[in-house]
DNA sequence: CGAAAATTAGGAATAATTCCTAATTTAAAG
DNA sequence: CTTTAAATTAGGAATTATTCCTAATTTTCG
């Protein structure tokens, strides 16, 4: 893993020009573009791949298929869990503390990556009361 | 939607005895004990309708298919990335403060249901490195 | 009880993703 | 530059996870 190729730098190229938060199928319709003769496997492979590395993160969603988003800067996420809208926000989370606090109660050391907040936009709560 | 079934029953009294995180497929296991006639369909409706109810609460995992949680008590997860490890923990985050917070930030007047940490379990942190 | 509404089992259908293979591209070594 | 090994690709098949469909059954409630 991890020699050149235009086709995952394509799809790079495509994670960093749109923050959308798109799906795997997105991408493809975005990378498809660029690079006509790219195939469905090889987007959803080179996804994992720049997930692996690092270079972007996946969004786990209560609705619909996974989303994708380019780590351009520091920033977590507020998904509402009926309508999967997602809203980027800049957090005060101390992620060492987190982590501290975590290996007290559950006594595992891990790595915290990012935080998630899940809940009910304010379009879907009026929408429920109807 | 609400009427009652035995099959909704056994579902919600496995999701109950069982605090293991499991997927659809492994509620569908332990259920058929209960309930051997049960069909599949049914479970997956059944999960939806008390998810919907919020009775039991969807788990957005990075690796691996949904998996699902009674609420027996207020808690959150932190979730490895990797293997799909759920460690519940106790956490002391405010949500009417994030609830504020993300007003301020993006305009949304959400309601917070839950929040997760994604990381990478020490597990996973020393298989990386060798 | 008896009618209307909800739920079921079981399988078909769909959606999302991964796997497979032969051909092509890239990297690196001489 | 060639040559060789390793990595990657396109395209389609296969798999996985979930939802949808239908006729039969169960539940609710007047």
């Amino acid at each position: 893993m991890n020699n050149y190729s235009k086709q995952r730098e394509a799809i790079l190229d495509v994670m960093k020009e749109n923050r959308t938060h798109p799906t795997a199928e997105e991408i493809y319709h975005l990378v498809v573009k660029k690079e006509p003769q790219i195939s469905k496997s090889t987007v959803y492979r080179n996804i994992n791949i720049l997930v692996e590395l690092g270079e972007i993160r996946k969004l786990n969603m209560t609705v619909g298929p996974d989303r994708y988003d380019y780590l351009y800067k520091e920033h977590s996420h507020a998904i509402c869990e009926k309508c999967g809208n997602i809203f980027d926000f800049y957090d005060d989370f101390n992620k060492d503390e987190i982590s501290k606090e975590l290996l007290k109660q559950i006594g595992n050391d891990m790595d915290v990556n990012s935080i998630t907040i899940y809940g009910i936009c304010e379009d879907c709560k009026s929408k429920i009361k109807e």
